[in-house]
DNA sequence: ACATGTGTAAGGCTTCACTTTACACTTCAG
DNA sequence: CTGAAGTGTAAAGTGAAGCCTTACACATGT
């Protein structure tokens, strides 16, 4: 278990990608055909990115939704990982129970 | 673009993975921690593998979850392109405009 | 002063995972 | 034969999440 967050996709978006770009966030919501409000959520981390928003972005961008899935993903492992550290222990490893029906 | 559906999630864990366990629906439900009917849903297909559920089958395994994330990301990104693809080649590629600001 | 872009919030819609409860069916042990 | 256990399925309810439209306040720059 990795010691502390993955970086939220949005941030590197905001941070990184969309201030190269040289465009504003609404002419950017255009482009990707959604409301400036769901981009706008998403730059600020309030919600996540979607296979098809990665999809857009990564059509837009012409690198393909790999990169935005994948850090999505690492993301919400993370979450998922921290939401459920008190109940993961519960869950004892399968062995194999190679004594099947004894004959 | 691939040609078809990569294989859900479900149909490898209810055709290769459950069966090699020996144990039954009820059982595994039990190990781990959700309801029988959740993850019967799960091995029908009816729903998704979740980044929790991930969590819970890879620590079951011992194999961690990173093989369920990445099937599931794949399925939901093929789904996502079915549904964007009427959509998509309307994103036009962003072509950086190198000209800035003329001074 | 006015247009443009932005942050933010609210209301409403839709989808989805998950739970509990419930019923019908099959299989198998007693 | 009877009953328990496992299963497939469905319904109802809850909560979370993404997305949209509408709306308002604020800043910036022409």
């Amino acid at each position: 278990m990795r010691k502390r967050s993955p970086t939220p996709p949005g941030a590197i978006l905001r941070e990184d990608v969309f201030p190269a770009l040289g465009i504003t966030v609404s002419e950017l919501a255009n482009r990707l055909g959604i409301s400036r409000q769901t981009l706008h959520s998403v730059l600020a981390e309030k919600s996540s990115i979607t296979p098809e928003l990665a999809l857009r972005i990564g059509t837009f961008l012409g690198n393909g939704p790999h990169l935005w899935i994948e850090m999505q993903s690492k993301y919400d492992l993370w979450q998922a990982e921290l939401k459920l550290k008190k109940v993961l222990p519960k869950i004892t490893l399968y062995k194999n129970n190679l004594a099947v029906q004894p004959r």
